[in-house]
DNA sequence: GATTAGAATGTAAGCGCTTATTTCTTTCTC
DNA sequence: GAGAAAGAAATAAGCGCTTACATTCTAATC
């Protein structure tokens, strides 16, 4: 690969000047301009962003950390987070943190080490106080799916509560009072916050909430099949489950339909998260909306804006779901 | 951040031997080893990547093109990569190329001006022709979802034309002789061999290759329904449907069951690629399962050995899918 | 035509690291 | 204990680029 002095050489004006022309820096005559580009035309050069990086001390990279590559969810938001950063001309970096501590931080610092411009964190494990400390540090930092007080600029979140919240009222407005959960993990805090707009709701209809009709589950599909299989153990009726995810709904309404039960006739479902393949099911999923596409761009923004100083852009730091009516729901008595 | 230079001062020794320490090079004495990483502690020292790689004109760093990163494929794909590459202490910089020929051409010279020590692409509108070029130039490629002749060992794919008759076998062992078909777009490789598998396995069985009964979808869920929706105002009966991927057979199976047809009773449908939502559909979706997980692992594991001279890896160019039979498909006649 | 402000270009010192080469220490042999 | 060989550490030259500063042009002014 052709460098600057071989350009400057063949164009014959100095390294600076070819440097000018390349990043339109300074004053350069249009006559030299023209020779320097035909220069670096017929080199075939193109500048070594390396060591552009190791002289700018700006690497044009933002890292990335998602749970999981794999999965519907993080795809979308990475999604997101490319579109917007590449149209700048910033690399993303991806890395995975399996909702691991160790795995969380050292990919943190693999990240840094590399010299990102700054980060984009979704992360589970790792704790409010680490990611203050790695902001404090120098590095600008953005965090999806949790807020973080004192840097509520720097996060962009949904408001999981809420969202819980009018899953559970959907059903409870369609008349249902016997209602079952399956919930997210509850040491993440998406799953916590979901809980307990699941039990607000209920307060607020003067319901008791029956620690029997609540199951823990992973946000996975099989924890929805085996969370439904406990819940029919019981042995007490319920004509509405909310389910944290949209996953877990699939693998409950499986069970649910292998024990031969009709959805929603027998059984109103709704889910979390509105993922892509909720309208494949039959019944297609009610479910809550969650515009993960566009916190992946709000994300992007906000590096663009720390990072790189670009002013004047929209930005939302806080998302409100919504819920998606479909057929897994149904009126009830 | 400290650099190696204020490490070398506090240990009081050179910087080729703080050097050293950092990268296991050359003999250092256990003594003076110990000096350096107490230095390097006290200063919370980590090595600048970039620095490194400018003087080695190692980037330590992949890039990987594929088509989109939402969707539930190429997730898929990235988290094999990016699992076996990271535990070599690799890093992976992402784009997606949009199926379309500037963006990935652009998307490809965006990577390779960024020192990427190799590339691992997955392109559909970019032509061989290309890759063989970018390929002289320099830098290690291994091509995913293409095999390109005379780069056989730097192509990982699976064959499509197999998958497609096999796909199409099943429906015909099943009893199936009135055969429709939603194939992918045309224009892209695995679009035209599922199509000439599925022509192979007709031909095999005597059977006539009836136009009317084919729809050239756009592996959208949406260019399903819409597929399904052409092929019933044909007015010609048919008992079995191949599609070319499963998105679009989730399109099909909503319409179908719209037109108050059930599955698998009135149409048996068999989809391809095997995504993690087939198992949630009811019925469950009969579908040709591809180890898109293992091809990235094995694209990233070319990588290891054509850019970074590991030696000794089990690698597979070629895959071979089959078919998984689940309830979309049954018995005719 | 001398003067000079401003534009255009050049010079050279880094950025933080690696590594070939050189220099200084040890250790060992006879 | 001299000399050779091996081992440990230091020196210094880059890697390809940016940029503050210095220098040289250019053209406008009187």
């Amino acid at each position: 690969m052709a460098t600057i002095y071989e350009v400057s050489e063949l164009a014959g004006v100095s390294l600076a000047t070819v440097s000018r022309v390349i990043n339109k820096s300074g004053k350069v005559k249009a006559q030299t301009r023209e020779k320097v580009e035909a220069a670096m035309k017929t080199l075939g050069y193109r500048p070594n962003s390396i060591a552009q990086s190791l002289a700018t001390k700006r690497s044009n990279s933002v890292g990335v950390l998602v749970p999981e590559l794999h999965g519907p969810f993080f795809g979308v938001v990475l999604s997101g987070i490319e579109d917007e950063l590449r149209a700048e001309g910033k690399h993303v970096i991806i890395t995975a943190g399996h909702s691991d501590e160790a795995v969380e931080r050292n990919s943190i610092e693999f990240l840094s080490s590399r010299n990102c411009d700054a980060l984009i964190l979704h992360v589970y494990a790792v704790s409010n106080e680490y990611i203050e400390q790695l902001r404090e540090s120098d590095i600008p930092v953005v965090v999806i799916g949790r807020c973080i007080p004192g840097m509520e600029n720097n996060c962009i979140s949904i408001d999981d509560e809420y969202g819980g919240y009018v899953a559970t009222k959907t059903l409870l407005e369609l008349g249902h009072r016997q209602l079952a959960s399956i919930t997210g993990p509850l040491w993440k805090n998406d799953g916590k916050q979901r809980l307990a707009g699941y039990r607000r709701a209920l307060d607020e209809y003067g319901l008791d909430f029956n620690r029997k009709l609540l199951v823990e589950g992973s946000y996975e599909e099989a924890s929805g099949r085996q969370g439904m299989r406990h819940l029919l153990q019981q042995e007490i009726p319920f004509t509405g489950l909310v389910c944290a995810n949209d996953e877990m709904a699939a693998g409950a309404i499986k069970v649910a339909q292998q024990r031969g039960m009709t959805i929603p006739d027998d059984l109103s479902i709704i889910g979390f998260d509105n993922m892509f393949f909720t309208t494949y099911m039959s019944p297609a999923l009610s479910t809550v909306h969650c515009p993960i596409d566009e916190m992946g761009r709000m994300a992007a923004r906000c590096v663009l804006r720390d990072a790189y100083g670009r002013t004047g852009m929209d930005i939302q730091n806080r998302f409100e779901p919504i819920v998606v009516r479909r057929a897994s729901t149904i009126g009830h008595g």
